[in-house]
DNA sequence: CGCGGAGTTGATGATCTTCAAACATGGTGG
DNA sequence: CCACCATGTTTGAAGATCATCAACTCCGCG
């Protein structure tokens, strides 16, 4: 928050997760299959994770099943932050996924003997941070045209504006994150695809091209 | 804006705010008066602030006039925290406030020089964060009488939960943080009311006292 | 082939917003 | 001390948006 965290704002760390925490951490990579749980909510906060292939959901669950996504990662982005002993939510891999991990005692350990990157790990904490906010004016005061709308260039964005888009998520997932229904996303996505602002590759739902992201940026507020 | 406020003497502080930068650095008090700007979007984030009394609202809006109020800041409080060099919300007192505030340049250095306490700095990162991620719960999830009871009761807490509870703020700034209406909120209010889960004080609006806490608890989910 | 998961689309309904009116409150000045 | 006005709040009625329920299609896979 302190720091300039600048250009690279998606970019939470300069390469490896061992450089937050010094030469002396050792990280071990390890590999999910699609729909598996990483950590639940309530479960231990041993470890943080950095994401070096795939796709992650983290999210909160009501006791009645509703479900709140905060974020989806991808690679390259850290999660698993906690302030104290528990996870405070659930984090999903959506598809198959590699990450590397590294003990959460190893990087308190690092910062008690001064060899942590502080910069970096704030920066991190930050951009979640940041991310939360900018999704607290989309839930709270965002239309559902507007909130698709943000969701894909927000995507586009992430992924380096591909020409063609795949998406690690399906439209429940979307939902959840963007706090409506699937329905209402999927009625959206096609309100956007009849007016030429997208197209879907074949037959697919997941695989899609931005036609105008000028137009969409105008959904998006 | 700094000009509406007047400096008092520069004094050496305790408390969090000195915490975090070590005993070396020094603080100013100023005061604003209800409803006047205390830095808007955009503007340079030179100083960081700590409320010593009153209360603050953080918020983003839309063109179109759509706004997003992200927390409320009492007493004890800090923000205006950024990572880049601009600050990304507005500030405003909700009520006479009084804050203490520090250079960001001052922090930094105390980081460079290793006199910071880095464990708090990040906490308070943290802290912000997740009160992010259960606002994100309660935008993208929770219904209206849930919104407000969740709200009511962390008002409780914060307030240290006295027998009559004083909300300094007004029922848009409560819809806005609340991602409803004013009179949604309202309404709401009157339910809870009726259903006999918190009284008003004579005929305030804004002077209340919560008759059953476990009650609203159980609406809060 | 048939089955199941994912997605689309339509009809209906609930919740929340919008628009509107009435009332209360607190500060100001005659 | 009271009239007056701006601000804040409550309440009602109507309307819009999104959710729910349901049917159907498409695709992948045994």
């Amino acid at each position: 928050m302190l720091v300039n965290a600048n250009a690279a704002a998606r970019q939470p760390i300069d390469g490896h997760l061992a450089d937050l925490a010094g030469e002396h951490v050792f990280c071990s990579e390890f590999k999910y299959r699609k729909g598996i749980e990483i950590f639940g909510e309530g479960e231990d906060a041993e470890y943080v994770y950095q994401i070096t292939s795939g796709a992650v959901r983290t999210y909160r669950m009501l006791p009645d099943g509703r479900r709140q996504i905060n974020a989806f990662h991808l690679q390259g982005d850290m999660f698993g932050f906690e302030n104290g002993v528990a996870h405070r939510f659930s984090a999903d891999a959506l598809v198959e996924t590699q990450v590397r991990i590294i003990k959460r005692s190893s990087i308190l350990d690092a910062m008690q003997n001064r060899v942590v990157s502080n910069k970096n790990l704030i920066c991190f904490v930050t951009q979640n941070l940041q991310h939360a906010e900018d999704h607290l004016l989309l839930l709270g005061r965002k239309s559902s045209l507007e909130r698709v709308a943000t969701f894909l260039l927000e995507m586009d964005e992430r992924l380096a504006h591909p020409s063609m888009m795949l998406l690690p998520m399906n439209r429940r997932d979307i939902a959840d994150y963007l706090g409506l229904t699937l329905e209402t996303v999927s009625r959206a996505l096609s309100i956007l695809r009849d007016e030429a602002l997208l197209r879907f590759d074949g037959n697919t739902q997941r695989r899609l091209e931005l036609l105008d992201r000028h137009a969409l940026a105008e959904f998006d507020v």
